[in-house]
DNA sequence: GCCGTTTTCGGCCCGACTGTTTTCAGTCG
């Protein structure tokens, strides 16, 4: 049993405790120990062996017998137990915005609604309205709560979310009751899906803020206004917070806001152990309650102790403990980048040619390009045939020959085939500056099959780059279960790169694995997955993903100058 | 259910908003 199967039991059990009303510390242990199993680096199988999974922070006695027999025999009766208890149609119902474990129970206990149609018929029959805690507006707002579900399922990508805030960011700048303003949030932390917009502004009039906030453009609904804070629904089903506070208390209500919650509740117990305490109006001492002014997050944390904590790093994944030692990495930018691999063109399936794709890369400032378009089998994408290759190489050769300030790698994205295979001979490949191996088939092959499927193609002696190495499609389409640690040993044994694939769909090497790749020293490669020439700009989700995994430009090929890359390249392939 | 220089009990992060209620519970972040 994996761990994020362990980790998806002891959630739900946290779910299924709520819903019978335990006690919240307890429900929490249980969220903690899910969040601990999933980030854990040991062997889960070896620590139950080892009996061992006790020394672990956050998980005592129950927990160690729990797990132990989830690992031993692959399930769990108090969880079974549990379970039985209730509908499995509850859990949909949590997911309705404004309704939580006791709403849900009193909804199941009185009503014996169990599912999402149920409760929406009920609602439409107008019976929630005399329940104990319940009123018209709530009835109201369960419906709308389930239209919204049934609209969007509640998750935006990156770059969509990006897109909608930043045009109300700049709209809120023009507000003259505003003196600062800025996205704060999963979006500010560059998640790689977002479910609402946060932002904050600083301001002395609150009220005009929020005036002015609600009756933007392109608002469709507003959900919520009070004194500090107004929630709208904004056209095409993204939902909006925005808060206000003074300037004075701005740097500590964009860090609370900024979040994580589990980076939050870290930095409160930093805090607190200071004799402090931390919350979105300031740091205070404990023994006065006096305020400790701060203008910036920069000087909370340096009040605390601690280096500054890029946003992206805010996710309680070891970032704080960095900070305290002094040991926060200097996170790569986009400017650090050289040049982009993975570039496709009218070859295979891209809009454009290599001569207008080099242009626009030169006016973004890079000074290589790495072409890279589909192999042979990739049908669906006109892949390239021997003669193409030849072509294709003949204009590369004549490009490169008339622009001495701009250099265009040869490459290949070779599918790997069912049976981990190549998609062309040796003495095909031999003629790439780089191979990108990426899977395009067959994605329902078992998770073993694929993984297999996998290191084979990274034992080719002419792969230098893993493709999308899970295939997920965010918010579609589930990666292919393979086991990422033997792919990253296996990639790092035979020096293959791995791509951080930067279109926003795919986002993938997932950031948690990249985190996970650098410490264990595998150079990365972040790719805009360009099909056209505004994709090139896809890579500033790439960095954004680097960053979250804690890169630094030396893990990242593409940060080196063209001789460079040539040379890891070439050695690569020996 | 976990934890411990407050160590086997009594804490566990904290506050805003909403809708219900007539002082507060539930939800959310």
């Amino acid at each position: 049993m994996t761990k994020d199967k362990i980790a998806t039991i002891l959630s739900d059990i946290a779910l299924l405790l709520e819903l019978k009303g335990e006690g919240p510390f307890k429900i929490r242990a249980y969220e903690n120990a899910a969040r601990t199993i999933l980030l854990l680096d040991e062997d889960l199988a070896e620590l139950v062996r080892k009996k061992r999974l006790g020394n672990i922070k956050g998980i005592g006695k129950a927990l160690e017998q729990k797990i132990t027999e989830l690992i031993t025999t692959g399930q769990l009766r108090f969880y079974e137990d549990l379970k039985s208890q209730f509908p499995p149609g509850l859990f949909d119902l949590l997911r309705i915005p404004g309704l939580g474990a006791k709403k849900v129970r009193a909804l199941y206990e009185t009503l014996g609604i169990t599912s999402v149609g149920e409760l929406e018929y009920a609602c439409k029959e107008n019976r929630l309205v005399g329940l104990p805690g319940f009123g018209p507006k709530t009835q109201e707002n369960i419906l709308k709560g389930i239209d919204y579900c049934k609209l969007n399922a509640d998750k935006h990508l990156l770059h969509e979310a990006g897109a909608v805030a930043y045009d109300i960011l700049s709209r809120l700048k023009e507000c003259p009751a505003i003196q600062e303003v800025s996205i704060a949030g999963s979006l500010r932390r560059q998640k790689e899906v977002i479910k609402d917009i946060d932002m904050l502004a600083a301001s002395d009039e609150p009220d005009a803020v929020m005036d002015f906030f609600v009756s933007l453009p392109g608002i469709e609904h507003i959900t919520g206004k009070g004194g500090t804070k107004a929630s709208v629904r904004l056209k095409g089903g993204f939902g909006a917070d925005l808060r206000v506070v003074t300037k004075a208390r701005y740097p500590y209500a964009l860090h609370h806001f900024t979040g994580s919650k589990e980076h939050n509740t870290k930095m409160r117990h930093i805090a607190k152990s200071q004799g402090l305490k931390l919350n979105e109006y300031g740091l205070w001492r404990l023994e006065d309650d006096s305020l400790i002014p701060c203008s910036s997050e920069a000087e909370i944390f340096a009040r605390l102790g601690m280096e500054y904590i890029p946003p992206e790093l805010r996710e309680d994944m070891g970032e704080i403990e960095s900070a305290l030692e002094g040991n926060i990495p200097d996170l790569v930018r986009l400017t650090d980048l050289k040049g982009i691999m993975h570039v496709h063109t009218r070859y295979s399936d891209g809009s454009n040619t290599i001569a207008e794709l080099v242009r626009e890369a030169k006016r973004q400032g890079y000074s290589y390009i790495g072409i890279s378009d589909h192999s042979r089998s990739a049908f669906y994408a006109r892949g390239l045939s021997e003669d193409d290759i030849k072509r294709q190489h003949d204009e590369i050769d004549d490009l490169n020959e008339k622009n001495k300030d701009f250099f265009i790698f040869k490459g290949i994205e070779a599918d790997i085939l069912p049976d981990g295979s190549l998609d062309y001979d040796d003495r095909v490949l031999e003629r790439f500056d780089f191979v990108i191996a990426s899977v395009h088939s067959q994605f329902k092959m078992d998770a073993g099959s694929m993984t297999g499927r996998i290191l084979a193609a990274l034992s080719n002696p002419y792969t230098t780059i893993l493709g999308h190495p899970t295939g997920r499609l965010l918010l579609s389409r589930d990666g292919y279960g393979v086991d990422m640690d033997k792919i990253f040993e296996k990639a790092r044994e035979k020096g293959v790169f791995i791509e951080i694939n930067a279109n926003p769909h795919r986002l993938d090497l997932d950031w948690r694995y990249v985190k996970k790749a650098k410490e264990m020293g595998i150079k990365l490669v972040i790719c805009p997955d360009a099909h056209s020439l505004s994709e090139i700009s896809n890579t500033v989700f790439g960095v954004a993903m680097a960053r979250k995994g804690w890169c630094e430009k030396d893990d990242i090929i593409n940060c080196l100058e063209a001789d460079l890359l040539t040379a890891r390249l070439k050695r690569g392939k020996e």
